[in-house]
DNA sequence: TTAAAATATGTAAGCGCTTGCATGCAGGAA
DNA sequence: TTCCTGCATGCAAGCGCTTACATATTTTAA
């Protein structure tokens, strides 16, 4: 039912002197009316405080100009600033953005994904690869244009902006065994459902691998918090296999076990070597500063944007939306020492 | 234009042999249909793939469901867990959240807020509760719901959820010169359009008043950055006047002063006491761990939630929304001595 | 048995906006 | 003058959905 509160196009155009039509010019087209008439509009506009109805546009032309985000966890600043300049860049088109939050669950994620695109979002924003078949078909199914973000791979056939957690993760696998080490242990979030955390482990036993002389004497798997961390190094050291590195694939991981080592009366990196992923605040902020993989959040949110716009305005002679590989970088401080 | 690619209402009623009418009823109550109906419809949704169009609804209903939440930036951890709590509160009514971030800067501010609103937000989340006329009046014109967190305030005609930045700050300094320092110097946010930063310090300054013996011997003002406020620290030491206690409004100021320190050869807190603000991760995780004033984010941003799907749904019976004020606590960590 | 009440479903109007088409009008070319 | 062109504007259909109301059917009561 009508609110009579709230002015429409009809309200103005009778202010204003004109059709609706012109009013709706005005505002989405303003050279197709005369200076005058403009004028006389925008008077109305202003004093009536008029804002388009949301629904009423979408209903038009059937467009939100709204993209959703669903990215694994807020609280986990690993997203915060790929989000922000993915927004940032958004803003600069107009579009608005929806976000959501899995929970590092599927099955939350594809709920999410429901409920963005019938909040109307036009594009989506993903995190990651791997997801079931069900998502995969509906995301098909409805012809959803999407961007994977925070990975990277060949055969994909999304568009991805990201960078190849696997290759990464070998990089700082052979960094770290160039420096001497021989017996290293993983603390890695847990692979389910997470293609990241996946890929990094499988990196660093590349890495091994291809150096037979070194050996990983634990993988430990758990959830993105100093707690967890804390526990999965207490059950590497209950191994008893003294490992000189610890390779973490995020840096709450590595600074959750840098805590528990401090407490246990461990040196980082005298005693044990400890090694973050993500290069996040809490990484220059730890002693001694954590040597982790630098990944280029801003940089992945601004493309990425790029990339998911362009999937959705069938965009005028540009190049059609491409994947882009960024690369990430070893950031060397304090936590990871030489044995040679 | 019709988009034949996206089931409608009349694609299903006609797969399912009803009218679009029991078909709407059938999603929205479902006991209005009768069960065997309900399953033929129902039917005929799975097979199409069938989502209600946004636009539609929100014309016909004049309700989107979604409420925005503005918050100054969203890089800044100390509004993530609030705005996580906040969004899964949200979500257990089947209300999503869209997410705008001001910079700390009250044009902007305004700006999302029409940019949301024009979204078709139902509702509003604000931090703070100084603003400029215009935004007020803005608000009032249009009468937003819409519910102000991370402050209290008793005589503020919007509902708030929060608790009181002056008297939180006036706590920690009163705890502080209980330990017996007599000098402080603060670092705090740019108080400029922030009533954040302006209260906090503003109750530092009770907390000194009250305590004549208790010099505030600067007061030094920055963006919330590690850089910052380690530009911060250095002004207040060039001061030569050798305070013993330094308050921050944040915890990133705190730590980023407290890495300063550390590079000058300053021991914190045995040369220099450092407080912070808020309690987010990076406290636990600097050495020596950083004593903080706790804000309940959880609880602020579930009870903000709370507020403001009241203010929302004309609710049945149940009590108009109320402000609620939350109590901060100090944390005892590792960088405020006793000087007795 | 019949009337009344309850239940299930359909009909159609209307929410606010955009846009193809029609109309009117001014200026220029023939 | 007449015709054409182009511009400014209006008209009205239609986007997908909800819902008051009308209608048809079943149940219940008397």
């Amino acid at each position: 039912m009508r609110d009579t509160n709230r002015p429409n196009l009809e309200d103005v155009a009778a202010l204003a002197g004109v059709s609706t039509a012109s009013i709706s010019r005005c505002i989405n087209n303003p050279k197709k009316v005369a200076e005058p008439t403009r004028l006389r509009i925008q008077k109305a506009i202003d004093s009536l405080g008029y804002m388009p109805h949301f629904g009423g546009r979408a209903l038009a032309i059937n467009r939100t100009n709204t993209v959703g985000a669903i990215i694994p966890s807020m609280e986990n600043a690993v997203f915060a600033s790929g989000l922000q300049a993915f927004q940032e860049t958004l803003n600069d088109s107009k579009v608005t953005l929806l976000v959501g939050s899995s929970n590092y669950n599927a099955s939350q994620e594809y709920d999410q994904i429901r409920s963005l695109l019938s909040q109307g979002a036009d594009g989506l924003l993903l995190i990651g690869k791997d997801r079931p078949k069900k998502t995969l078909d509906f995301l098909e199914k409805h012809s959803v244009p999407h961007v994977l973000a925070w990975c990277f791979g060949k055969n994909i056939s999304s568009p991805v902006v990201g960078f190849d957690n696997q290759k990464a993760a070998q990089k700082i696998a052979d960094h770290v065994i160039a420096l001497g080490h021989r017996k290293l242990a993983i603390i890695a979030g847990l692979r389910e459902g997470n293609d990241r955390a996946n890929e990094r482990i499988i990196g660093i036993q590349d890495a091994q691998k291809t150096n037979p002389n070194v050996e990983l004497v634990a993988i430990e798997e758990c959830k993105y918090s100093f707690e967890e961390a804390s526990a999965a190094l207490d059950r590497i050291l209950a191994l008893n296999k003294n490992p000189t590195a610890i390779i973490c694939s995020s840096d709450v991981l590595a600074v959750g076990a840098m805590l528990r080592a401090k407490e246990l009366g461990l040196s980082v990196p005298n005693d044990i070597s400890i090694t973050g992923f993500d290069d996040i605040n809490l990484a220059q902020v730890v002693t001694p500063s954590l040597t982790t993989v630098r990944v280029p959040q801003q940089e992945m949110g601004r493309k990425a944007a790029e990339v998911l716009l362009d999937l959705i305005n069938p965009n005028l002679g540009k190049t059609a939306a491409q994947s882009v590989e960024l690369m990430t970088t070893i950031i060397n401080r304090g936590t990871l020492v030489s044995l040679q």
